[in-house]
RNA sequence: GGGGGCGUAGAACAGCCUGGAGUGUUCGCCGGCCUGUCAAGCCGGAGGUCGCGGGUUCAAAUCCCGUCGCUCCCGCCA
């Protein structure tokens, strides 16, 4: 006989014999009648037995793996259960054979605990059982299907791009791998497929993605793994907005497949200038408003010497109205500790009384005229928490931005608000002087004059997609010049020399009638992340690390034996060595 | 590299501030009862290196120091 789906069974089944086979969700044992919940992979269904008959039914732990076949009947009127989607039937068993038996668990299959992290990665096919996370599982492979439906429609090229690549010291940490062949030399795991996919375009693909497993040896996050899944894509002959309408197409779509609505388009752009003045970073969260606002031209003969002594250093005086607060002054004080985390000097923080006047301990040193222009320049209502910060430009936005974010960010991801940030841009000023690039060092800048005159005001041709204040990803025009490219990499500081062994390759491709290009890369994982109101990507990654990079189950990374090291030609340093005496503990 | 939170039975927690016998709750597990439950219910039982190491003390889950692990954040992440 032919396997059911558990989950599919519904009234218009009542009548047929029929073998479901899965694992045992619950048993309730009434003595006289058990009722047993089978889940498989499509659903849940009630098993219903008389222990009399059945003796074997006593014996059904939690988690066996078990085959019933008997008759679907309605259940009997007042026991349906609604919450259900098999709640109006169930099945009456002639047959239940246990297919493998189940240990005591380690922790229950259920989606109502939190259990500990380690635990559940250690026991991660038994986690990966429980509903939530195989909802995850499902959602993912309906997000891969839904892009490749997409781009193949569009006549797209799906192409594999190597993962032992050689290593570019230049931004994240490179995942390295070390070659027997060449003893002491090492491939690098990619971070990304970057110059391979224009490369993809010099070899005339024109339209080209892949889903591509990316690597970057950093610290982790909620948001960030070792290795991750991205789209990448790129199409020959586009500009920026060709780019733009293909990934919205893409996450649209995505969208509608798992959470079955339609995204208004175009998604609202916004220029990285108008991003940072009014919410304090490159990927707002659009859901609420208090938003950032300019105070400064209130302050210019402020006899608060904070607030002018900022103004005359060339810096601003920023605020935002967190609306209605609890404001205890523990609160007070843990925020502008995290201000001060954040690099600012302090925060300044003012309470709407019912009268409208501002309690706050900066209040006395600010004339009735300041206070009066921070009430209307922040909208102030009784009851509202004003923050101010006095800063350099960048510092002030970035810690009320964060603060914003802190006090206000929904936790879930109910509702979705998609965004472009465009103009980047195209370098950044390092602390100590130097130029480094914002987005990477093959992005097209918007002017060639503004980029030679003036490299840390030039504008770039990168953009990001955001939603919900997660940074999707980005992409951006690249440049198709090899002397452009030549050019970029002077400013960077990478002399000619380096340019040549590291890129030198690259370059000489650009020389061979490159089309123009762009594309773009967004993370499949943070994608999947949001749209299933998840806030870690370990919950819609199957076998995902720990924060200290080790697989609890697995136990990777492991030590390896002499002889392997010995055929890569690799010794181990003493401290590495030491470490190896170390006992694990938990 | 730095800061915060957490670590107590198989799981989730309370107990810690203010030291006094491993005390408690829910779930699971074992045994028993129970014919319409769906996180079934009722009765009984087993189960503990309070992460690990050191210190203070007559006495440490509790206070102190160190360390390991998990997690969130800062740095970092083109």
């Amino acid at each position: 006989m032919t396997r059911s789906p558990a989950g599919s069974l519904r009234a218009s089944d009542i009548g047929t014999t029929v073998t479901v086979s899965g694992w045992v969700q619950r048993r309730r044992d009434h003595g006289g009648i058990a009722f047993i919940d089978v889940r498989d992979a499509s659903g849940v269904i009630q098993v219903v037995a008389d222990p009399a008959e059945h003796e074997s039914v006593a014996d059904l732990k939690m988690e066996y793996c078990i085959s019933v076949t008997g008759v679907i009947r309605a259940r009997p009127e007042g026991t349906e259960n609604p919450d259900l989607p098999t709640g109006g039937v169930e099945i009456g068993v002639g047959e239940i054979a246990v297919l493998s038996p189940a240990d005591t668990l380690p922790f229950m299959i259920d989606d109502r605990v939190d259990i500990d992290e380690r635990a559940r990665l250690r026991y991660r096919y038994l986690d990966l059982r429980r509903p939530r996370m195989g909802a995850n599982l499902r959602a993912r492979s309906r997000a891969t299907a839904a892009i490749r439906r997409t781009l193949d429609e569009q006549g797209f090229l799906e192409v594999e791009t190597p993962t032992l690549v050689n290593s570019t010291p230049e931004g994240a940490r490179d995942m390295l791998v070390p070659s027997r062949l060449r003893k002491g030399e090492f491939y690098a795991l990619p971070q990304s497929p970057q110059l391979f996919k224009q490369l993809l375009m010099v070899a005339g693909v024109e339209r080209y993605f892949q889903i591509a497993r990316c690597y970057r040896d950093e610290d982790f996050r909620a948001d960030r793994q070792l290795e991750f899944t991205q789209l990448d894509l790129e199409g020959s002959f586009w500009d920026r907005d060709d780019v733009l309408e293909t990934i919205e197409g893409v996450l649209v779509a995505v969208t509608k497949e798992l959470r079955g609505i339609d995204v208004t388009r175009p998604f609202p752009r916004l220029t990285w200038q108008e991003s940072m003045d009014r919410f304090g970073t490159d990927k707002p969260d659009l859901r609420f408003g208090s938003e950032i606002v300019d105070l400064s031209e209130l302050f210019g003969e402020s006899g608060f010497g904070v607030f002018s002594d900022t103004l005359a250093a060339g810096g601003t005086i920023r605020g935002i109205n967190v609306g209605q607060q609890d404001w205890p002054r523990s609160r007070a004080d843990s925020l502008t500790e995290r201000a001060k985390e954040l690099g600012a000097k302090g925060l300044v923080w003012m309470v709407v009384e019912d009268d409208g006047s501002l309690r706050s301990p900066v209040a006395k040193f600010l004339v009735d005229a300041e206070l009066a222009g921070i009430r209307d320049g922040l909208d102030a209502k009784p009851g509202d928490v004003l923050l101010m910060a006095a800063d350099r430009w960048k510092l002030a936005v970035e810690v009320l931005g964060t603060l914003r974010n802190d006090l206000l960010r929904p936790s879930a991801h109910e509702d979705l608000a998609f965004l472009w940030v465009i103009d980047f841009p195209l370098f950044e000023e390092q602390e100590d002087g130097t130029i480094t690039f914002s987005h990477h060092p093959f992005t097209s800048p918007v002017s060639l004059d503004e980029m030679r005159d003036n490299p840390t005001r030039a504008i770039s041709k990168a953009y990001d997609a955001v939603l919900n204040g997660v940074e999707l990803g980005s992409g951006s025009v690249r440049i198709h010049d090899p002397d452009v490219q030549r050019q970029v990499f002077d400013i960077l500081g990478i002399d000619p020399e380096t340019a040549d062994r590291r890129f030198g390759w690259f370059l000489e491709a650009l020389r061979y009638g490159t089309p123009p290009h762009a594309g773009f890369a967004f993370g499949i994982d943070r994608l999947v992340m949001v749209l299933q109101g998840e806030t870690s990507i370990r919950e819609v990654i199957p076998f995902p690390k720990t924060q200290s990079g080790v697989d609890p189950m697995t136990a990777a990374p492991t030590w390896v034996d002499e002889t392997q090291l010995e055929e890569l030609g690799i010794d181990l340093t003493e401290e590495a060595m030491s470490r190896r005496e170390l006992p694990d503990e938990d």
